[in-house]
DNA sequence: GATCCTCGAGTTCT
DNA sequence: CTCGAGGATC
């Protein structure tokens, strides 16, 4: 009997060694060398021991995988080495431009050596190992703060909770946790049991639970985790190669992909892609991709980074998910300018992780293109990132009586006459401001935030008090009291009150940002801004003649008629009267002398992705009061692209055109040097 | 008259 | 983000 403290401690520690390399074997290796049944008597065994005697019990016994209490919030963590997010490819074409970009930069024509893998759907994690033994586990975050998830990690048995062997006195690896799929179902047939909330997909389900404040919950979720980077090392010198260093990590006992694989130049990669699409369906687990990294360590230091990117690796994704689906009727939504928009309502259907019913269909010639009637079965995706779109219809499944989308002669909403001018895509109603669609749209642009940013002022509301007639035109929202407002469905008091102040706070404004507000076709933000700073006052463009309005920069014929037009109507000049009335107002334009001089006069810039330190509004501010210019659309003339998480496609075509890329420290330090300022 | 550069407008789901 | 179209430029 193990009555005896000692020997009961002696066969603790080998119970612990046996259970930690039959986890080993089991979670790593998917090898193992025992039955469920032995490994099970082994667990029991040593919880029995514990039981018996507290004292034993270490933080780092398996069966105390789930000894921490829950948390009551999810702190943040500072990433000491950043976690880096990738550039993709969806193109054969793009691996081989990538493949050219880096045999470019370190000068050479030999074949370059490509760690592939594939790139598993899941969530991105650094584990932090202090002389082996597992510290701290965070998220990606936004790949310089993450959370600390380390008490649900500790949950996960493919985690070890200490490395096997000799360790390094510090390590940090990156890797992906993620759900099995045969795990995630299951998880989801228990929830609907239980009459619980289901997750969309793995990949949501992961993410979620990973982010659970109490571990005995997350111990429940079949995680499981492949390890795939770096981040800090302290106390090993690092093998040449990436895949080398997988190695030694397996050998910790650190769960690598099995799909591993080193791969030579760009036709290694394509082949491997081909290869690993071919077994995705077959995978237990969800991957859209796969990622190519140069091989060695020293060829990835001299190709450096990008932004928050490495220039040595990629992920190729794989093309976006289709799925079939039926087209329930088609609907023509009516738009601020009155342009009227067909909407297919779908059967709904899940497509990449979420469920999609409906789809716009752009415009009639879109809909003539496609050929697409009601009651078809048709291909929907989720365009690049996530807007659906209906991509072709299956014409051996439409039905005899597959409707023909007509064109509404009048509008559906107020009944107007429909117009389609000559050439133009677009079908209008010409209700004006009559047509109820029309106005709603209008007030909500009014209220948006580039516009008059008028907080709390949603849908909702604005459609109650337009049905009421409470609101005609945006001067009618200045007159609205607080004991009006909260008579409203889904409005206290309290809501009112705010939305109240929210108006008050909203008068004082820009003449840029007001003449956005008014909404006058084909005046977006940069018009608006133009006509205000070649004008100066509004009673200056209220009284100029069309010839004088296209003096302005960038305003031609078409624009200028519009603007004319606008201010000819009577009704527009009211409520503007109206609107002054209530005390909206805007200092005086300084009127500039040609562009503001500066510092980086002459430059234009194009942002995408977000950066961290400051909203891309600041960063456009901080641009244009230093005499640059910001641009929307990358162009050969483009001077920067400011490229900050997550970019899209703007860094691709500066890529292709050559145009110079700054990440946000290097963008921070051209403002540092470029202000007057100390 | 053709081409390139920009801007505006509309859109989905959580 | 993407598409369509207005404006500028050659």
């Amino acid at each position: 009997m193990m009555s005896d403290l000692s020997s009961a401690a002696a066969r603790a520690r080998e119970l612990r060694r046996q259970i930690e390399h039959h986890n080993y074997r089991y979670y790593v290796l998917d090898d193992p060398e025992i039955s469920d049944a032995e490994y099970d008597r082994l667990m029991q065994e040593l919880k029995a021991l514990e039981t018996q005697f507290p004292e034993l019990i270490t933080p780092d016994s398996p069966t105390q995988r789930v000894g921490a209490a829950p948390v009551s919030g999810l702190e943040e963590v500072v990433h000491k080495v950043p976690m880096l997010s990738l550039d993709n490819a969806f193109t054969d074409e793009d691996v081989i431009a990538f493949d050219r970009r880096v045999r470019e930069r370190l000068e050479t024509d030999a074949d370059i050596e490509y760690a592939a893998e594939p790139k598993i759907d899941g969530v991105a994690v650094s584990l932090r190992y202090e002389k082996g033994r597992l510290v701290l586990a965070a998220t990606r975050g936004d790949g310089l703060r993450g959370e600390n998830v380390t008490h649900n990690v500790r949950t996960i048995k493919a985690v070890p909770i200490e490395l096997r062997g000799k360790a390094p006195e510090v390590l940090e690896v990156r890797g992906e946790v993620f759900m099995p799929i045969a795990g995630f179902k299951a998880l989801n047939e228990r929830a609907l049991a239980r009459g619980e909330r289901t997750f969309a997909n793995p990949r949501n389900a992961a993410a979620g639970s990973l982010r659970q404040l109490d571990p005995r919950l997350a111990a429940t979720r079949p995680f499981d985790v492949f390890f795939y980077g770096l981040g800090e090392v302290q106390g090993w010198t690092v093998p040449p190669r990436h895949s080398d260093a997988l190695e030694q990590l397996r050998e910790w006992g650190l769960k690598i992909s099995p799909l591993v694989r080193v791969v030579m130049g760009a036709q290694g990669c394509l082949e491997y892609y081909r290869e690993i699409a071919a077994r995705r369906e077959s995978l237990p687990y969800e991957i859209d991709g796969v990622v190519y990294k140069v091989n060695r360590f020293v060829l990835q230091r001299e190709l450096g980074y990008v932004a928050r990117a490495p220039r040595w690796a990629i992920a190729h994704k794989f093309p976006a998910h289709e799925e079939h689906t039926i087209v329930r009727d088609v609907e023509f939504q009516v738009g601020r300018t009155g342009a009227l928009t067909p909407v297919a309502r779908l059967e709904p259907v899940f497509v990449g992780g979420v469920t999609v019913s409906n789809a716009t269909l752009h415009n009639m010639d879109e809909v003539r293109r496609k050929d697409i009637r009601i009651g078809d079965t048709v291909v929907v995706r989720r365009a690049g990132d996530v807007i659906p779109e209906v991509v072709k219809v299956i014409l051996d499944r439409r039905p005899p009586n597959a409707r023909i989308v007509e064109l509404p002669a009048h509008c559906p909403v107020c009944g107007a006459d429909v117009e389609r001018e000559e050439g133009e895509a677009i079908a209008r109603c010409t209700g004006g401001l009559f047509c109820p669609a029309q106005r709603k749209e209008s007030l909500r642009h009014f209220a948006s935030r580039r516009a008059l940013d008028i907080d709390g002022l949603g849908t909702k509301i604005i459609d109650q008090l337009v049905d009421r007639g409470l609101v005609r035109n945006p001067a009618d929202l200045y007159a609205l009291t607080v004991e009006q407002l909260a008579s409203l469905e889904r409005m206290g008091e309290k809501s009112a009150a705010k939305l109240v102040a929210a108006l008050e706070r909203s008068k004082n404004t820009t003449l840029p940002r007001f003449l956005y507000a008014l909404g006058i076709r084909d005046v977006g933000e940069a018009t608006a801004a133009a006509l205000a700073e070649h004008f100066g006052t509004l009673e200056a463009l209220e009284e100029a003649t069309i010839e004088q309005i296209q003096e302005t920069p960038d305003v031609g014929p078409v624009v200028a008629a519009h603007v004319r037009h606008f201010f000819d109507q009577v009704h527009n000049r009211e409520v503007i009267r109206a609107l002054r009335a209530h005390g909206v107002r805007w200092p005086d334009m300084q009127r500039r002398s040609a562009a503001q001089e500066g510092p980086l006069s002459g430059k234009t810039f194009v942002l995408t992705g977000t950066l961290d330190s400051m909203s891309r509004d600041e960063a456009s501010k901080r641009i244009v009061a230093l005499g640059g210019k910001v641009s929307s659309s990358v162009s050969k003339k483009t001077s920067y692209v400011i490229v900050g998480a997550d970019p899209g496609s703007k860094l691709k075509k500066a890529q292709e055109l050559g145009v110079e890329i700054l990440d946000e420290a290097a963008f921070l330090a051209l403002l540092k040097s470029a202000a007057p300022r100390g």
